[in-house]
This record gives structure tokens, C-alpha cells and sequence, in this order.
DNA sequence: AGAGTCATCTATCAGTGATAGATTTGTCAA
DNA sequence: TTGACAAATCTATCACTGATAGATGACTCT
């Protein structure tokens, strides 16, 4: 029938993972799905690290296809989504962190550079700025393990009253703010704002 | 011979996991090298998560062991000293990041309230500080994780020489020092410095 | 000596990623 | 139409994994 090729192994794959969690995800189980015998993965994918390789980039899609910054946006507003952006398509797929987190995944290094252009064209000395993704990056893929795995630890059973739930979003909100204004903070110490009183 | 016991399974598991790697670290190997048929190990843990935690949290000892902060140490340092020896304890261990982070592990609550109290106290609002911490311990994962998957990598061959290798710690300290100066930066917010001219 | 618990053993299971090599299927040239 | 070749899938099997059942040894206390 419907002829199988790495696409729609990939496609499929990721759509199994959000089934049965990525512990779950196994070449038989993936190839049942398929209506095919487990070997013939074997044609599309050296090893199953390629296949978990090649499903961490294909879920990061959303945020790769993201819209690059406008010369003239806001910067400070550009970080924030551009964040959030990324901490969404974490989210999209079920152990998407981890996933991630476990492919040593190759990035875009054109996209990269665009960015950071950007934010160095905005004002940003390119260390702070580099510094800052690297860290906000890294913040996020640490926030999103976190919330997954308590997802997935979950019995079902309701949270004690008296402490209340982690909203993670807030915590994530609160986390990139504060990176953010130290980035700001140090981007307003090397580029100053003209003072009134002595420019002109 | 020397008789086995919970800690010692834990202790030399953890040794296991330095010469081989998490992936590698099987009941069969263990119980190798404990001198033991492999189902002797279900005795003393029911499954091999459990296992896992165990290690995890022993790994965390280190750190769990750090004196606790005394009420006239400046905030700021022990924030920083504080994250440091949380970095240094994951990166103890081979794959420490991934042990760590895949087995959500229980923590101490009574040691967490004492280091919020000290920040709470040093003039640090709360909310703040608790975002801060929470901020700080998920970009260190992530850092020390992103740290050791490249390194666990590594083809032996060397780097290419115009892009530079990214220095893991001074990446670590820039970030961590973003995330202070954004605390700092909302904890002089709400406890305003006496002003000189306006003070007495 | 006997009871009873702790600790370890043997034997086995179902499930996993991976490989070797035969077999089908589809395409294009002679 | 046939034959050749490559692409795609199959069968059979491997070594290894985490886990369970149940027998057996070792130790202690009465």
C-alpha cells in the first residue's frame, strides 16, 4: 500500500513516541505500526540512534521553521519568543526533552548566526549575547526534562493540598526573565543611553 | 568474602558507571563485578530504577554534604558557590547529568528551606529566590548534560581549529552570572540601597 | 536439633537491537 | 518479452537485557 520510505518512518516514529513514551519506542513496535517486519528499519537507519537522531531534528521543525528576527524588533522581545518558541516544541512531543537532550542534535549554524547578528546589530556585545542563548538554551532543555519526567512519574493520584503544584510555565516565565535582565543589565553598562544632561 | 550490602551494590554500581557509562551499566555487569549471579541483585533493589535513584542520590553526596550557608555570608557568593559545587558533584561521575535527571530524585526539603531562609533573610524576596534556584539548578542540568554528551561523543579526532572549543566552565559562569545579575537586579529593585543624599 | 529468616543460586522468560543472507519487487535496456 | 540490476523487504537467528519463580544454602536464636 502506502509506500514506506525514511519520511514516513520518521513521521510515524514520532507519532509512536507520543503513544507509548520514548522507553517504550522499539523497532518491532515501530515496524508493527508500519506493517512491516523489524529488519527493514534496518534499511532506512544504520542504528536506532540515527532513527532517534533523525526524530529529535524532525520534532524540532516548528521552531526551526520559526520566522527570523526583523531588523527592527524589539530584542528583548525577540529573546523571550524566541525562547518560548523553543520551549513549545520541546513540549509538542511527549519526552521531547529527553529526546532532544539524547541526540547531541546538529543545529543550524546559518540559523544561529542570523540571530546572533541580530541581536549584536541590536546593541548586545556578541559574548553577552552568545553567553545568553547558550544559557537560555540550556535553561529551557532543563526546565522541560524536569516537567516531562514529573509527567510521566505521575500515579494519577492527586497532589497534597498544602503544598501547591509547580506551575511550570510561571517558572519558566520567572527563570528567562531573570536571565534576560541580567543580560539587559549588562547591555545597558557597555551601551549607555545618552543622558539628557550632557549629550547635545 | 567481603559481604554485600545495599551500599556496597550502590557504591561499586557507581564505579561501573564511571568505566563504562550509563548506557553500558547492566544488572549482568554489576553483578559480575560484585561476584554474584545477576538475580541476587533483585534482593536488594526491585527494579533496576530503583537501582538507578539509588545511585543517583548517592552520587549527589558531595553536594548534599556542603556546609549550609552561615547568616553573614554574602548572598551573592554563596549563590554562586552554591550552584558551583552543584555543578562540580554532577560532573563527578560519567553521565552524572543523565543519572541525575532521569530519575527525579527525592530532595531534601529540610536543606532547600535552610538555603531559602538564608536568601529570604539576606533581603532576597521570595519568590524570587525560589525562581532563582529553580532557574539556576535546571540551566546547571542542562549545562552539565549538553557538557557530557559531547564529550561521551567524542571520535578522538581533533576539533576543527577555526570555530574554537566551547569552554564549558566560563560558558557555566557566564550564564550563572546572568541569572544573578537578574536577581540582584530585582532584589535592589524592592530593598533600595540607603541613598546618601537622602538618608540621616 | 530445629525453625525461621536472610541471602544467594539455577533456570527460564519475553523483549531488545542488530546482522546475514535469501527473496521479492520495480525499472529500464536489449 | 526477457534479462539484468538495484531497491526494498523478508526469514532466521544472535547476543544481550531486565525480570520472575522457586530451590538451596547460610546463619541465628531457642
Amino acid at each position: 500500500m502506502t509506500k514506506v520510505n525514511r519520511e514516513i518512518v520518521v513521521s510515524e516514529a514520532l507519532d509512536l513516541l507520543d503513544e507509548v513514551g520514548l522507553d517504550m519506542v522499539s523497532t518491532r513496535r515501530l515496524a508493527k505500526r508500519l506493517g512491516v517486519e523489524q529488519p527493514s528499519l534496518y534499511w532506512y537507519f544504520r542504528t536506532k540512534k540515527d532513527l532517534l537522531a533523525a526524530m529529535a531534528e524532525a520534532a524540532m521543525a516548528p521552531h526551526a521553521a520559526a520566522p527570523l528576527p526583523m531588523p527592527d524588533d524589539d530584542w528583548r522581545d525577540w529573546f523571550l519568543d524566541n525562547m518560548r518558541s523553543f520551549r513549545r516544541t520541546l513540549l509538542m512531543r511527549r519526552d521531547g526533552a529527553r529526546l532532544h537532550a539524547g541526540s547531541t542534535p546538529a543545529n543550524d549554524l546559518d540559523r544561529i548566526r542570523r540571530k546572533m547578528d541580530f541581536l549584536v546589530t541590536s546593541g548586545v556585545p556578541e559574548r553577552d549575547a552568545q553567553m545568553a542563548m547558550l544559557a537560555a538554551g540550556r535553561f529551557t532543555v532543563g526546565s522541560v526534562l524536569e516537567e516531562q519526567a514529573d509527567a510521566g512519574s505521575g500515579d494519577g493520584s492527586d497532589p497534597p493540598a498544602d503544598m501547591p503544584v509547580i506551575d511550570y510555565d510561571s517558572a519558566f516565565e520567572a527563570g528567562l526573565t531573570l536571565i534576560l535582565d541580567g543580560l539587559v543589565h549588562r547591555t545597558a553598562m557597555r551601551n549607555p543611553p545618552p543622558r539628557r544632561q550632557t549629550s547635545v
